[in-house]
DNA sequence: CTGCTCATATACCGATTGGTATATGAGGTT
DNA sequence: AACCTCATATACCAATCGGTATATGAGCAG
């Protein structure tokens, strides 16, 4: 139910940060009234249930980054340029990005794996998602000669892998030079791939 | 408190992987009970709180990993071998780590690291423990003159991120061929570096 | 200014939460 | 066999959980 489209998109906005850091169990109803300054009422006429807002909320947080990264890729022309982009996105927003609680796909992926099937599936999807475009742009730039000719698939695993696990140990370590070394790393190796 | 030393060490055993897989808000003392086939009187006889299982837990859940990787490692004698056989070891036993709800570190570190600072500290402990015996080892077989003089901290970074990244994308996409793909890959770039 | 609509607020629900105080009862000591 | 110790079980607690039914009241229509 859909009382008021602009208090979901509010209940949304105010409550993705909480959902990211305490996860799906650790966030309660009146986390979501104190941070909404509504009350269950109004949260119950525009959601079924806390699980849809939880759903709701992964998305909203996975298109946020989603456009942002799309937003810095836009800026270059090349696919290569597209891949060296993406590494110094992360490479410059880290700091935005911890401040938020974290990579919502790392956080909700490790929160839903084994007990919420349906936001486990969102995350599965997003990721999945990201992946399919990273392939995409690696075989257009491999097309047009622009790239070396390797496996696609196995690039696009390799660089969202190091983005997580870098940005993962990062924010756990609070080695922001660790993942900065590693970043530039996998820029460089990247561009090594250019032709 | 601990009134008896075996049932503490039941509980830890029996609720190890309960705690991995649903976090620790999401498990509850009547996950606790179910498990063990306890009461909550014996729970409480055995530790002060929720908390006091959660970090004995981690800790138990941390030191099995720690104990199976270590007894991996000392079937090689050479710097550079072990740290081949570390990647062998995630090659051949990510079906185990997965059935017990995944890695310990990426579970627990996403779980507590804005909500639960004891456990947080447990997290980046372990890590900078493993971190810091990878430096050990790279160290060493540099001055033996078996490895290229590289960067061992960054090394070892990049060694765990790989890792980390993988088994955490494995794990949510059930992408084996991937990790797959992507651990060997890391582990020849680290057989490169034998001299 | 009356009355209707409908989003939000209030008040309430049973169930479950983490935790505690006390009861029980098995095993060893005298 | 009476007693003591002490680990576990039972019974209970206030607080909070997610969720719902109803009350309220602002804004518009007549």
């Amino acid at each position: 139910m859909i009382r008021n489209p602009e208090t979901r998109q509010l209940i949304i906005e105010k409550t993705a940060e909480i959902f990211n850091k305490q996860g799906y169990a650790g966030t309660h109803l009146s986390d979501l009234t104190k941070a909404t300054g509504l009350t269950k009422g109004s949260i119950y006429g525009n959601f079924e249930n806390k699980q849809e807002v939880a759903v709701a909320v992964f998305r909203y947080n996975y298109e946020r980054l989603r456009n942002e990264i799309r937003a810095s890729l836009q800026k270059h022309a090349h696919p290569i340029d597209k891949l060296a982009a993406l590494i110094d996105y992360y490479l410059h927003n880290f700091e935005l990005l911890f401040e938020n609680g974290g990579c919502p796909l790392i956080n909700t992926g490790a929160d839903a794996d084994d007990t919420n099937q349906e936001l486990k599936k969102e995350v599965t999807e997003s990721i999945l998602q990201w992946k399919n475009a990273l392939i995409r742009l690696i075989g257009y730039g491999i097309g047009k000669g622009e790239i070396k000719p390797v496996n696609a698939e196995a690039l696009a695993f390799r660089i969202i892998a190091t983005i997580q696990g870098s940005v993962f140990l990062a924010k756990t370590l609070g080695d922001i030079q660790g993942l900065n070394e590693n970043l530039k790393t996998l820029k460089k190796e990247i561009l090594d791939l250019k032709l």
